[in-house]
DNA sequence: TGACTTATTGAATGCCTGTTCAGCGAATTT
DNA sequence: AAATTCGCTGAACAGGCATTCAATAAGTCA
């Protein structure tokens, strides 16, 4: 109602290539400021105030380009979500992999350094604190979480009967897998001198692996290799 | 300052017998109406006005007991941090116990009904989510956490050599169980009729015998079991 | 250039917040 | 019984909040 032009362009892509490229740059900076606002003031500690002089923009901004605080949240959260899609999505698209290999791809890239960033991680865990944020969450973020989900069940099947007795089931086995990496992020949150991200990513593939001893690392697989601590430098 | 009163009585029982119970009564009630609002309005939401009202006394009374809001939270987290350490230490105090007995029991108290309900799991994740709180949590449960850890590792470490080549780093290898039981945890809140709290509790043991597989079970041990949903009438 | 649309500003507005405090009834003490 | 403390109330207060909007700058087009 206050964005769309009917008389100039009716198309989706702006009223002119210029224009319609500074407006998704300007978004993008205050979708970025908000990110490391509420990374370091927190869901309740974020404010339009703090946002804007983050993104050094004046407070209407933000409403003018989101309308509300609400739909910059939401912004925010597609945002991450998206970026998360692209970054699975390419990693499993290789058509020369094994299902193998793309479930491994799948799981190695909830652990990508552009993913495991304290200040996005941050965010996830922020919204789903929040018992108002999480009604957000579910509206914006459900479909792609599916999405991931139903890739990786669809995988696992393909995998067959040599997938073992965690085939009575994929669906549960996923979830259970998914909440392992979940329990990981927020330790990695909370803890991050235990939990370095290539540690975890380790764990992670050493639970797969114990999960899929036929598949993985050809036979008995251990049930935790090497869970050690990592030391390369990360995100700040 | 504002509590003791050095002439009357100097000893820690308060003023009198029924003045103190009553007291603790009524802090507990506004500790109670604190964690329904959370778990209701997250902590963004939660507001002393909607504390009093739930709790059924007027807005002054909280600040009257509790000094300040962050105190009322405080309390709140200590209270149910309090709640848990008798649970698990109830639960392991038995001295007929062996080792891998009582390490079964502190991870199956984690899954206990009276603590995995998900008023009390949104309490967890609400100051985990949040950037200020989780100051908070790190103050008021940090030696709480660490007890807990502690006894743990004490125990991995008397099973000695049985316990395969977790051994290598138990606290290395106990903060990865952990991470799984958050991870469950983090899914009953979001997802609670994917994860019910009994099939995350097999869950848990089904982890810890794939990783102890000389311990527990005796032998080479599933990784997962009996992944499968149960349908016991649990809290609201 | 001139007409027009879009982007941006920041002061103003009204609501909601945590906290204070004077007052009061009841319990307790002297 | 009188004095005093304690528990509790709710109106009042000052500060912070999201949102609005008139004014203005910048960009686009005819």
């Amino acid at each position: 109602m206050t964005q769309q032009t009917a008389k100039t362009r009716p198309d989706d892509s702006g009223p002119t290539p210029g224009r319609s490229a500074a407006k998704v740059a300007r978004r993008l900076q205050l979708i970025d400021a908000t990110i490391r606002c509420i990374a370091k003031h927190g869901l309740s500690g974020t404010t339009i105030a703090k946002v804007s002089d983050l993104a050094g923009t004046s407070v209407g901004l933000a409403n003018f380009h989101f309308d509300s605080k609400e739909r910059l949240f939401e912004a925010t959260l597609l945002h991450l979500a998206h970026e998360q899609r692209g970054i699975w999505q390419a990693r499993a698209a290789d058509p020369s992999l094994t299902p193998a290999e793309r479930l491994l791809a799948i799981v190695e890239s909830r652990f990508d350094s552009r993913i495991c960033q304290r200040r996005k991680l941050a965010i996830w865990f922020a919204f789903w604190g929040d018992a108002g944020a999480r009604v957000i969450y579910r509206r914006v973020v459900a479909d792609l979480d599916d999405e991931r989900l139903d890739a990786t069940v669809a995988i696992l099947t393909s995998l067959g009967a040599g997938a073992g007795q965690a085939m009575a089931d994929p669906r549960s086995a996923i979830l259970g897998m998914e909440a392992f990496y979940d329990g990981l992020w927020l330790n990695m949150l909370l803890y991050p001198d235990d939990f370095k991200r290539l540690a975890c990513r380790d764990r992670a593939i050493g639970h797969l692996a114990a999960l899929f001893p036929a598949v993985f690392s050809g036979g008995a697989a251990d049930p935790l290799p090497t869970p050690l601590l990592d030391q390369e430098a990360d995100d700040a």
